[in-house]
DNA sequence: GGGAACAAACGTCAATTTGA
DNA sequence: TCAAATTGACGTTTGTTCCC
C-alpha cells in the first residue's frame, strides 16, 4: 500500500507544488523500483479492495512514521504554538477564549470547563483559578449554556447565565466575542437553560435538534479546519521526502555509471 | 477604479474509519 | 455495535494579480 513507502520524512523545502495524489504517486514511483514485479499482470480482488478502502487519517500515518523514525514530529491535538498557557499556572488548555465588555476573560477548555479571570495585564495569560464549571455530564437542573448558530445581526451568540448573550462577530482566522445583553429577543430554535430531559412539547424537541445540529456543524466546521491543516503538513512531508529520494536517486545513478566505467575497462 | 482569472480557504454533506 | 472523528468532494467566499 502507498502509506507503506513512507519510511521517513525530511524537511528539506523545495519549490514545486504538488498535490498530495502526485507527490504519493512520485515518491512510490521513487522507493518502489525493487517491487516492480508486483506491480505487473492482473490484482487480484482482495488487492484491489484494499487498493479501493479509505486510507489511513493523516494523523495516524504520520505519527506511525514519527514512532519508526525518531526525529519526525507528531501531530498533536492542538498546535503548541497555539497554547500561551504559561507553565507556571495550573489550568486546562482553553479552546475558546471571549472576552466580557468589562474586560473580563471567560475561557472554555477543552472538556468544558469554563475558566473565568478579572482583568489583567496579560489578558488571556491572567487567566486565575477555576471559577466555574460545567464540564462533565450536567447534574440534573445544572445551568447549560446554550449556542445559538446566528442571529438576525449575523453574529454568532452563545447565551450563558444571567441574560447575558456570548457574540460572536463575523468569521475571520480571530473571532472576536463580547458579552452583552441580548439586542433582541431569543431568536428562534434557542431555549435557556434547557436540560434534555425536561424536553416535552414537539416545538422543544425541534428546538433540541436544531441545537444538536448546529453544534455538530460546529464541530465538523472545526474538524475540517484541522483536517486541511494535518493535511498541508502531510503534504510538505511528502515534498521532503520527493527531494530527499531525487537525491538518492542521483547518487545511485552516478555510482552505477562509476562502477561501469572500473568493471569494463576500454579496449583501445 | 473595476472586471476577469485564478488560487486558497472555507462550510457542508456524506462515506468511511476509529476507538470504546 | 455505535458515537465520534476523519476526510474526499463540491460549491461558495475571499484575497491577489493582471489587464484594460
Amino acid at each position: 500500500m502507498w502509506w507503506h513507502q513512507h519510511n521517513l520524512c525530511f524537511r528539506h523545502p523545495i519549490e514545486e507544488d504538488y498535490s498530495s495524489e502526485d507527490l504519493e504517486q512520485k515518491v512510490a514511483t521513487i522507493a518502489e523500483t525493487d517491487e516492480s514485479a508486483e506491480s505487473e499482470g492482473v490484482i487480484d480482488p482482495h488487492k484491489r479492495r484494499e487498493i479501493l478502502s479509505r486510507r489511513p487519517s493523516y494523523r495516524k500515518i504520520l505519527n506511525e512514521l514519527s514512532s519508526d523514525v525518531p526525529g519526525i514530529p507528531k501531530i498533536e491535538e492542538e498546535k503548541s504554538e497555539e497554547e500561551g498557557t504559561p507553565p507556571n499556572i495550573a489550568m486546562a488548555v482553553p479552546t475558546s477564549i471571549y472576552q466580557t465588555s468589562t474586560g473580563q476573560y471567560i475561557a472554555i477548555a477543552q472538556g468544558g470547563a469554563i475558566q473565568i479571570s478579572n482583568p489583567g495585564s496579560d489578558g488571556v495569560q491572567g487567566l486565575q483559578a477555576l471559577a466555574m464549571t460545567n464540564s462533565g455530564a450536567p447534574p440534573p437542573g445544572a445551568t447549560i449554556v446554550q449556542y445559538a448558530a446566528q442571529s438576525a445581526d449575523g453574529t454568532q451568540q452563545f447565551f450563558v447565565p444571567g441574560s447575558q448573550v456570548v457574540v460572536q462577530a463575523a468569521t475571520g482566522d480571530m473571532p472576536t466575542y463580547q458579552i452583552r445583553a441580548p439586542t433582541t429577543a431569543l431568536p428562534q430554535g434557542v431555549v435557556m437553560a434547557a436540560s434534555p430531559g425536561s424536553l416535552h412539547s414537539p416545538q422543544q424537541l425541534a428546538e433540541e435538534a436544531t441545537r444538536k445540529r448546529e453544534l455538530r456543524l460546529m464541530k465538523n466546521r472545526e474538524a475540517a479546519k484541522e483536517c486541511r491543516r494535518r493535511k498541508k503538513e502531510y503534504v510538505k512531508c511528502l515534498e521532503s521526502r520527493v527531494a530527499v529520494l531525487e537525491v538518492q536517486n542521483k547518487k545511485l545513478i552516478e555510482e552505477l555509471e562509476t562502477l561501469k566505467d572500473i568493471c569494463s575497462p576500454k579496449t583501445d
